[in-house]
DNA sequence: AATGAATGAGAATTCATTCAT
DNA sequence: TATGAATGAATTCTCATTCAT
């Protein structure tokens, strides 16, 4: 699927609509308007609300696939180099798509739209066996433990990163961070948090 | 504040409608017939739709403050016991109270209204009072270690377990445990975060 | 079911209208301004524009079959007579309610809605039955022939007193009667409607 | 006026829709669609919506014409037997052009367009006239009796053929004739309505 | 001659809230 | 205290038509 500009306005508009006002918080005439488009142009283009948003999740979804397809052939490096090269790129992606994952992060508690939790589903899929080859890999050459359980792996990865840019806002004022300008803080706490997971996934992978 | 009848049954009926359908995508149509009173009441009572969920915020945050403090105080506990302790409260808080954690975790990524906001935050900071509390009296004994990111614990804690509670379907498919019933797999489920948590918990406590 | 004052002037408003410019011509707006009730009392009171039509349909099918029971015991009175006084009822009906009778007319010809489609043939069921039951009656006294085909006779009374009416502006013109006032056309066409009526069915029930 | 191939698809398309849907109950969406134009190509061809309804009058109004002016002219036919032929013409071009006659049906119970009435009004006096010559014809003859209302003839003819043909459904329920097949059930309503209708002339011509 | 893209106007419906009782 | 009736505002979506190409 190739998008055209006018195509593209309005599926970044309404995802950070989305994102700052929930789904059904935004009204077509909101996205038609930051989008700067006509108001028909939505319904003329994705067919519905609905149906654009399930057009940004087969994007962005399509975009993360080809992202992380990436990383996992890295030549030369550890298992372990790997799984932090991997930290790496999935906290700069829930970093630059903040908007995105909040969107993301809404959307998986409901189950009103199959379609759309059909792709949650294939997209956490995708990632899940990319991190199941990492981990086989590293078990194979006697560099990670036996038994290590992936799905909680993840569900921590995800889950803390998640947490932390959908609640940063609090966050900052919990840890007295309130000096800070909202980029020092950002890159703050991307810092904390690479440290923080890559420290966990050592201690789960390797430690007895 | 003391509800009557009445009205803790429209806030039961709004948590879990909200928690299923989102804030906006619940009306209080439904909720008043869900509830088994009248249209009406609901302003009646709680003035807008907006301000029953602040209500719903406000009770459920008071009896999570009521349910905490008490578990501080275990006697005859070490540090490390009583954080695990915390660990089992916390889960059987966010398992027994799933809707309300479904709409917590919806809300605190928006901030339109600044009295839910500013709630959430109050709840936050009881928490992380309580456990810095603990934390530090580890400390004291000499049980943990010195440098403890208190705040990015509590994100893997509390975003962990959200992550997991609000996916928990998702979970279910991609460790192909569909052939549970849900009480099993919630059974498993608890019991896999459980370790997990005290797992991650004690190394960044205690490991050097 | 019983209805109160203004869903009677939504329901007489929405016939008038439905007759003029069709079910798909007429739009709520228009309706809620004839009847001089609020726009959103016509979605309150019937659910739908459909629903409406639908209710319009049901109202007028009840009067009609109260209307016809009442004729067909008409006490002391020959086979033909009441055969007659069926023509002089179902005549004075269609003129009376020219309004519905433009509805009918119009959509019998559709089958989008199968609930309208069900009303329509349940009402024409009871006008059969009824036609039947006379003729019988004065096939059994030897008054009428055996032969009779009783739904093509009623499709003449209908078609040619339904055209008639739906028409009658262009009847007016091709009879050169231009020159009366509405009312006398009307009486005139009635008189003539009636008549005809009559002599195609005494030679269709009697002449050998 | 002369039309090509895609215009006289688009009309096609478009009577068979408005047949079944009605002019405002179909799209021009729906009319490109079925006819396999360009959406564009409507407004283009005939300016509008209601120009296309319209040309389409005027398309079915020549052919009707063209037809009749054939009957008339039959050679070495009695009066009556150029009746019957007139009767038989009538039903096979009514029953032939069932989606022209269903639009024609529903839009003279309007008056909203007076351009389409004018046409209606144009067909009718054509018809008419080419009746009352036979009538006259036959008059002079001394085969038809005197005072013939013609228009009340014409009324049956039409109001019956169209009352049956637009609810050939509800007729088929009420005659039982569900067994039959649609070819089989329509070729029995022809032959009875030719028979009906030549029975009930007959009389109103010749009897005394 | 033909069309894909675009649009303003208007459609039906739902909503949270109010108010007289 | 409680509520049925009512409503203004806002919602999403569809429509016929236009226009640059």
């Amino acid at each position: 699927m190739v998008y055209n500009e006018k195509q593209l306005a309005i599926m970044e508009a309404a995802e950070a609509l989305f994102a700052e006002q929930g789904f059904n918080g935004t009204s077509v005439r909101d996205i038609a308007e930051k989008a700067a488009v006509n108001l028909a142009m939505i319904s003329y283009y994705f067919g519905s609300k609905e149906k654009l948003l399930e057009a940004i999740f087969e994007y962005r979804g399509e975009m993360i696939k080809v992202k992380l397809e990436g990383i996992i052939q890295h030549p030369g490096a550890t298992a372990l180099e790997k799984v932090n090269l991997l930290v790496d790129h999935y906290i700069d992606k829930i970093f630059l798509q903040q908007a995105f994952h909040r969107v993301l992060a809404r959307e998986q508690v409901l189950h009103n739209n199959p379609d759309i939790s059909a792709l949650i589903l294939k997209m956490k899929k995708t990632n899940q066996e990319l991190i199941a080859k990492l981990i086989h890999e590293g078990q194979k050459k006697g560099e990670f433990k036996k038994n290590v359980d992936i799905p909680m792996m993840m569900t921590t990865m995800m889950g803390t990163a998640n947490f932390l840019v959908t609640s940063k806002h609090y966050y900052k004022e919990l840890s007295n961070l309130q000096s800070l300008s909202e980029d020092e803080f950002e890159k703050h706490i991307r810092k904390k948090l690479n440290q923080h997971l890559k420290n966990i996934f050592k201690n789960i992978l390797t430690n007895e």
